[in-house]
DNA sequence: TTAGGATTAG
Protein backbone atom coordinates (compact mmCIF):
# COMPACT_ATOMS: atom_id res chain seq x y z
CA UNK A 1 0.00 0.00 0.00
CA UNK A 2 1.33 3.29 -0.74
CA UNK A 3 1.21 6.59 1.32
CA UNK A 4 -0.68 9.03 0.48
CA UNK A 5 1.04 12.52 1.07
CA UNK A 6 -2.16 14.80 1.41
CA UNK A 7 -1.66 18.31 0.24
CA UNK A 8 -2.26 21.38 2.72
CA UNK A 9 -6.07 21.63 3.10
CA UNK A 10 -7.24 23.98 0.63
CA UNK A 11 -10.80 23.59 0.83
CA UNK A 12 -12.23 26.97 0.24
CA UNK A 13 -15.69 27.63 2.23
CA UNK A 14 -18.14 29.98 1.07
CA UNK A 15 -19.95 31.76 3.89
CA UNK A 16 -23.63 33.06 3.56
CA UNK A 17 -25.18 35.80 4.93
CA UNK A 18 -28.36 35.57 6.88
CA UNK A 19 -30.51 37.43 4.07
CA UNK A 20 -29.40 34.77 1.34
CA UNK A 21 -30.77 31.47 2.82
CA UNK A 22 -32.53 30.04 0.40
CA UNK A 23 -34.57 26.65 2.00
CA UNK A 24 -33.16 23.49 1.92
CA UNK A 25 -29.92 24.77 0.71
CA UNK A 26 -27.10 23.07 2.79
CA UNK A 27 -24.72 26.16 3.58
CA UNK A 28 -21.78 26.98 5.80
CA UNK A 29 -22.32 30.94 7.64
CA UNK A 30 -20.47 33.22 10.30
CA UNK A 31 -22.85 34.50 13.28
CA UNK A 32 -23.27 36.38 16.31
CA UNK A 33 -25.07 34.70 19.16
CA UNK A 34 -27.88 36.53 19.96
CA UNK A 35 -29.86 33.48 22.47
CA UNK A 36 -28.32 30.31 23.37
CA UNK A 37 -28.64 27.18 25.57
CA UNK A 38 -26.03 25.01 26.60
CA UNK A 39 -26.71 21.91 25.24
CA UNK A 40 -29.53 20.00 27.01
CA UNK A 41 -30.59 16.18 26.74
CA UNK A 42 -33.06 15.97 24.20
CA UNK A 43 -36.14 13.85 24.23
CA UNK A 44 -34.38 11.78 21.79
CA UNK A 45 -31.11 10.26 21.62
CA UNK A 46 -29.38 13.43 21.18
CA UNK A 47 -28.00 16.47 23.17
CA UNK A 48 -29.70 19.78 21.29
CA UNK A 49 -28.05 23.29 21.33
CA UNK A 50 -30.36 25.79 20.12
CA UNK A 51 -29.01 29.43 19.64
CA UNK A 52 -30.46 32.32 17.85
CA UNK A 53 -28.03 34.27 15.66
CA UNK A 54 -27.34 37.67 13.77
CA UNK A 55 -25.11 39.16 11.42
CA UNK A 56 -24.58 42.28 9.22
CA UNK A 57 -28.26 41.52 7.66
CA UNK A 58 -29.24 42.23 10.84
CA UNK A 59 -31.89 39.00 10.55
CA UNK A 60 -32.35 36.78 13.61
CA UNK A 61 -32.29 33.40 13.19
CA UNK A 62 -33.04 30.34 14.94
CA UNK A 63 -30.41 27.25 14.83
CA UNK A 64 -30.62 23.68 16.47
CA UNK A 65 -28.00 21.08 16.77
CA UNK A 66 -28.69 17.98 17.43
CA UNK A 67 -25.76 15.92 18.73
CA UNK A 68 -25.24 12.82 20.81
CA UNK A 69 -21.62 13.79 21.59
CA UNK A 70 -21.56 16.56 23.77
CA UNK A 71 -18.23 17.60 22.71
CA UNK A 72 -19.53 18.51 19.58
CA UNK A 73 -22.07 21.08 20.45
CA UNK A 74 -20.67 24.81 19.93
CA UNK A 75 -18.65 26.30 22.64
CA UNK A 76 -20.56 29.52 23.50
CA UNK A 77 -20.36 31.32 26.49
CA UNK A 78 -21.56 34.41 25.90
CA UNK A 79 -24.08 36.74 24.30
CA UNK A 80 -22.02 38.08 21.39
CA UNK A 81 -19.79 35.48 20.95
CA UNK A 82 -18.83 34.92 16.92
CA UNK A 83 -19.89 31.61 15.63
CA UNK A 84 -18.95 29.37 12.34
CA UNK A 85 -21.33 26.99 11.20
CA UNK A 86 -20.49 24.29 8.58
CA UNK A 87 -22.97 22.54 6.29
CA UNK A 88 -26.25 23.28 8.10
CA UNK A 89 -29.64 23.07 6.08
CA UNK A 90 -32.19 25.55 6.10
CA UNK A 91 -35.35 24.63 7.29
CA UNK A 92 -38.32 27.02 6.36
CA UNK A 93 -35.67 29.65 7.96
CA UNK A 94 -34.42 27.97 10.55
CA UNK A 95 -30.95 26.10 10.75
CA UNK A 96 -30.12 22.15 11.20
CA UNK A 97 -27.23 20.67 11.89
CA UNK A 98 -26.66 18.41 8.66
CA UNK A 99 -23.91 15.28 7.62
CA UNK A 100 -20.43 17.02 8.19
CA UNK A 101 -21.56 19.64 10.40
CA UNK A 102 -19.09 21.06 12.33
CA UNK A 103 -19.03 24.27 14.39
CA UNK A 104 -16.32 26.47 15.74
CA UNK A 105 -16.87 29.56 18.11
CA UNK A 106 -14.59 32.74 18.99
CA UNK A 107 -14.93 35.13 21.63
CA UNK A 108 -16.64 38.16 20.06
CA UNK A 109 -14.73 40.57 22.07
CA UNK A 110 -13.05 43.69 19.46
CA UNK A 111 -9.48 43.79 19.76
CA UNK A 112 -9.24 40.24 21.73
CA UNK A 113 -7.24 37.38 20.07
CA UNK A 114 -8.96 35.22 17.50
CA UNK A 115 -8.66 31.77 19.18
CA UNK A 116 -11.19 29.20 18.05
CA UNK A 117 -12.88 27.22 20.34
CA UNK A 118 -13.25 24.03 17.77
CA UNK A 119 -16.16 21.32 18.21
CA UNK A 120 -14.05 18.74 16.33
CA UNK A 121 -10.88 17.59 15.88
CA UNK A 122 -9.72 18.54 13.20
CA UNK A 123 -10.88 22.04 11.43
CA UNK A 124 -10.09 24.65 8.52
CA UNK A 125 -8.93 28.42 10.06
CA UNK A 126 -6.86 31.09 7.83
CA UNK A 127 -5.80 34.29 7.49
CA UNK A 128 -9.88 35.00 5.94
CA UNK A 129 -11.47 33.24 9.26
CA UNK A 130 -9.64 36.05 11.18
CA UNK A 131 -10.64 38.52 9.17
CA UNK A 132 -14.61 37.98 9.19
CA UNK A 133 -14.31 36.57 12.96
CA UNK A 134 -12.43 40.61 13.41
CA UNK A 135 -15.18 42.20 10.90
CA UNK A 136 -18.00 40.58 12.60
CA UNK A 137 -16.55 41.67 15.93
CA UNK A 138 -16.52 45.62 15.11
CA UNK A 139 -20.14 45.34 13.72
CA UNK A 140 -21.76 43.63 16.67
CA UNK A 141 -20.06 46.31 19.02
CA UNK A 142 -22.11 48.87 16.81
CA UNK A 143 -25.67 47.09 17.76
CA UNK A 144 -25.38 46.77 21.75
CA UNK A 145 -25.73 43.02 21.59
CA UNK A 146 -23.22 42.14 24.16
CA UNK A 147 -24.36 42.42 28.30
CA UNK A 148 -22.37 45.68 29.79
CA UNK A 149 -20.79 42.70 32.38
CA UNK A 150 -20.33 39.25 30.72
CA UNK A 151 -21.18 38.22 34.39
CA UNK A 152 -22.23 39.54 38.39
CA UNK A 153 -19.73 38.51 40.94
CA UNK A 154 -21.37 37.65 44.09
CA UNK A 155 -20.76 40.49 45.61
CA UNK A 156 -23.10 42.57 43.15
CA UNK A 157 -26.02 40.13 43.56
CA UNK A 158 -29.66 41.23 44.44
CA UNK A 159 -32.00 39.23 45.84
CA UNK A 160 -34.69 37.91 43.61
CA UNK A 161 -32.94 38.39 40.61
CA UNK A 162 -31.65 36.27 37.91
CA UNK A 163 -28.21 36.14 36.66
CA UNK A 164 -25.12 34.15 35.41
CA UNK A 165 -22.03 33.33 37.57
CA UNK A 166 -18.67 32.62 37.34
CA UNK A 167 -17.07 30.55 39.77
CA UNK A 168 -15.54 27.68 41.46
CA UNK A 169 -16.93 24.30 42.66
CA UNK A 170 -15.60 23.32 46.13
CA UNK A 171 -17.75 20.23 46.62
CA UNK A 172 -20.85 19.22 46.28
CA UNK A 173 -23.57 16.62 47.69
CA UNK A 174 -26.68 14.74 46.15
CA UNK A 175 -29.34 16.17 48.21
CA UNK A 176 -32.04 13.42 46.59
CA UNK A 177 -32.71 12.39 43.16
CA UNK A 178 -34.05 15.56 41.83
CA UNK A 179 -31.62 18.13 43.69
CA UNK A 180 -27.89 18.65 43.96
CA UNK A 181 -26.17 21.14 46.20
CA UNK A 182 -23.13 22.78 44.64
CA UNK A 183 -20.54 24.70 46.83
CA UNK A 184 -18.91 27.11 44.81
CA UNK A 185 -17.48 30.65 45.81
CA UNK A 186 -15.88 33.58 43.38
CA UNK A 187 -13.44 34.83 45.81
CA UNK A 188 -16.20 37.67 46.40
CA UNK A 189 -17.69 38.45 49.58
CA UNK A 190 -21.99 38.54 48.90
CA UNK A 191 -23.39 41.65 50.38
CA UNK A 192 -26.13 39.72 51.90
CA UNK A 193 -25.43 36.51 54.44
CA UNK A 194 -25.82 33.21 52.61
CA UNK A 195 -28.15 30.40 53.36
CA UNK A 196 -26.48 27.60 55.13
CA UNK A 197 -27.55 24.22 54.01
CA UNK A 198 -26.59 21.19 56.00
CA UNK A 199 -25.89 18.08 54.54
CA UNK A 200 -24.75 14.75 55.48
CA UNK A 201 -21.06 14.15 55.91
CA UNK A 202 -21.08 10.85 54.31
CA UNK A 203 -23.00 12.88 50.55
CA UNK A 204 -19.97 15.23 50.16
CA UNK A 205 -18.24 14.88 46.68
CA UNK A 206 -14.57 16.86 48.49
CA UNK A 207 -14.25 18.72 51.41
CA UNK A 208 -16.99 18.77 53.91
CA UNK A 209 -16.14 21.52 55.84
CA UNK A 210 -13.64 24.75 54.96
CA UNK A 211 -12.24 27.57 57.39
CA UNK A 212 -14.96 30.46 59.18
CA UNK A 213 -13.34 33.16 56.55
CA UNK A 214 -13.71 30.96 53.55
CA UNK A 215 -17.23 29.52 54.74
CA UNK A 216 -18.30 33.47 54.69
CA UNK A 217 -17.82 33.51 50.99
CA UNK A 218 -19.59 29.93 49.78
CA UNK A 219 -22.45 30.24 47.94
CA UNK A 220 -24.73 27.34 48.13
CA UNK A 221 -26.24 26.56 45.00
CA UNK A 222 -29.31 23.80 44.51
CA UNK A 223 -29.98 22.41 41.59
CA UNK A 224 -33.04 20.73 40.14
CA UNK A 225 -34.08 18.12 38.11
CA UNK A 226 -32.32 17.96 34.52
CA UNK A 227 -29.32 19.79 35.60
CA UNK A 228 -28.99 16.94 38.07
CA UNK A 229 -27.20 15.03 35.81
CA UNK A 230 -24.77 18.00 34.59
CA UNK A 231 -23.14 18.14 38.57
CA UNK A 232 -23.27 14.82 38.46
CA UNK A 233 -20.23 15.02 35.94
CA UNK A 234 -18.87 18.05 37.78
CA UNK A 235 -15.43 17.73 39.96
CA UNK A 236 -14.71 19.97 42.86
CA UNK A 237 -11.70 22.67 41.32
CA UNK A 238 -13.87 23.10 38.21
CA UNK A 239 -14.44 26.47 37.00
CA UNK A 240 -17.76 26.68 36.12
CA UNK A 241 -20.47 29.20 34.84
CA UNK A 242 -24.23 29.05 35.81
CA UNK A 243 -26.75 30.30 33.90
CA UNK A 244 -30.09 32.07 34.88
CA UNK A 245 -29.14 31.13 38.44
CA UNK A 246 -31.78 32.74 40.79
CA UNK A 247 -31.00 34.46 44.28
CA UNK A 248 -33.45 33.44 46.69
CA UNK A 249 -33.35 34.77 50.23
CA UNK A 250 -34.82 32.69 52.79
CA UNK A 251 -34.10 30.92 56.41
CA UNK A 252 -31.11 28.74 57.14
CA UNK A 253 -32.20 25.65 58.22
CA UNK A 254 -29.92 25.40 61.33
CA UNK A 255 -30.34 22.74 64.14
CA UNK A 256 -31.05 24.66 67.46
CA UNK A 257 -32.21 27.91 65.80
CA UNK A 258 -36.35 28.37 64.92
CA UNK A 259 -36.41 29.30 61.28
CA UNK A 260 -38.50 32.67 62.78
CA UNK A 261 -35.40 34.41 64.12
CA UNK A 262 -35.20 37.72 62.66
CA UNK A 263 -31.00 37.61 61.68
CA UNK A 264 -32.05 34.34 59.63
CA UNK A 265 -35.02 35.61 57.03
CA UNK A 266 -32.80 37.13 54.89
CA UNK A 267 -30.12 34.67 53.54
CA UNK A 268 -29.38 33.94 50.43
CA UNK A 269 -30.21 30.65 48.43
CA UNK A 270 -29.09 30.46 45.19
CA UNK A 271 -31.29 27.82 42.95
CA UNK A 272 -31.02 26.70 39.69
CA UNK A 273 -34.77 25.46 38.83
CA UNK A 274 -35.26 22.85 36.41
CA UNK A 275 -35.82 23.45 32.36
CA UNK A 276 -33.59 25.90 29.95
CA UNK A 277 -35.90 29.01 29.85
CA UNK A 278 -33.65 31.70 29.12
CA UNK A 279 -30.82 29.68 28.59
CA UNK A 280 -30.39 28.16 32.51
CA UNK A 281 -28.09 25.49 32.49
CA UNK A 282 -24.11 24.67 33.82
CA UNK A 283 -21.32 25.21 31.76
CA UNK A 284 -17.36 23.85 32.76
CA UNK A 285 -15.21 26.53 31.74
CA UNK A 286 -12.14 25.42 29.52
CA UNK A 287 -8.33 26.43 30.90
CA UNK A 288 -8.56 29.75 28.82
CA UNK A 289 -11.85 31.03 30.03
CA UNK A 290 -10.68 30.72 33.81
CA UNK A 291 -11.65 34.55 34.88
CA UNK A 292 -8.99 36.61 36.33
CA UNK A 293 -9.61 36.13 39.47
CA UNK A 294 -6.54 37.02 41.33
CA UNK A 295 -6.46 41.14 41.72
CA UNK A 296 -9.99 41.26 43.02
CA UNK A 297 -10.05 38.31 44.84
CA UNK A 298 -7.10 39.63 46.72
CA UNK A 299 -8.97 42.77 47.20
CA UNK A 300 -11.90 41.25 48.86
CA UNK A 301 -9.77 39.44 50.85
CA UNK A 302 -8.53 42.43 52.46
CA UNK A 303 -11.93 43.44 53.30
CA UNK A 304 -13.13 39.96 54.14
CA UNK A 305 -10.43 39.56 56.90
CA UNK A 306 -10.85 42.71 58.28
CA UNK A 307 -11.63 42.58 62.02
CA UNK A 308 -11.44 38.53 61.71
CA UNK A 309 -8.83 36.83 63.58
CA UNK A 310 -8.60 34.01 61.35
CA UNK A 311 -6.60 35.17 58.47
CA UNK A 312 -4.55 31.67 57.87
CA UNK A 313 -6.06 30.51 54.74
CA UNK A 314 -3.71 28.07 55.01
CA UNK A 315 -4.49 24.90 52.35
CA UNK A 316 -7.59 27.13 51.41
CA UNK A 317 -6.44 29.55 48.74
CA UNK A 318 -8.19 30.58 45.61
CA UNK A 319 -6.86 28.46 42.77
CA UNK A 320 -6.93 30.80 39.94
CA UNK A 321 -5.96 30.71 36.28
CA UNK A 322 -2.92 30.95 34.76
CA UNK A 323 -3.96 33.52 33.11
C1' DT B 1 -36.35 11.52 16.29
C1' DT B 2 -35.09 15.05 19.38
C1' DA B 3 -36.80 21.24 19.69
C1' DG B 4 -39.53 24.84 18.04
C1' DG B 5 -36.21 30.51 23.63
C1' DA B 6 -39.89 33.17 26.71
C1' DT B 7 -38.34 31.62 34.34
C1' DT B 8 -39.58 27.33 39.61
C1' DA B 9 -43.01 27.52 42.30
C1' DG B 10 -38.22 23.05 45.50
Amino acid sequence: RSLVVRRPNVTKYTYVKLDELKDQTVVSLYGVVVFFKQPFKSRGTDFCSSLKITDQSNLKIVCTIFCDKLENHPKIFQIGDIIRLHRVKVHSMTLLNTHGFSVVTFDGAVGGPVEPRASSLHFHFDKEDRRIVKELRSWAATQTLRPPLPTIPLSAVQPRTYFDLTCQLLSKAVIDSTCTLLRVWDGTRCSRPLLRVIVERSSVEGPSSFSRQKENLIANVLVYDNHVMVARELKPGDFLRIYNLRAIPGASKVPGLTSNQLEDQDHLAFHLHGGTAYGRGIRVLAPELHPKWELYARKEAKLVCRGEPDTSGGGDAVQTSKL
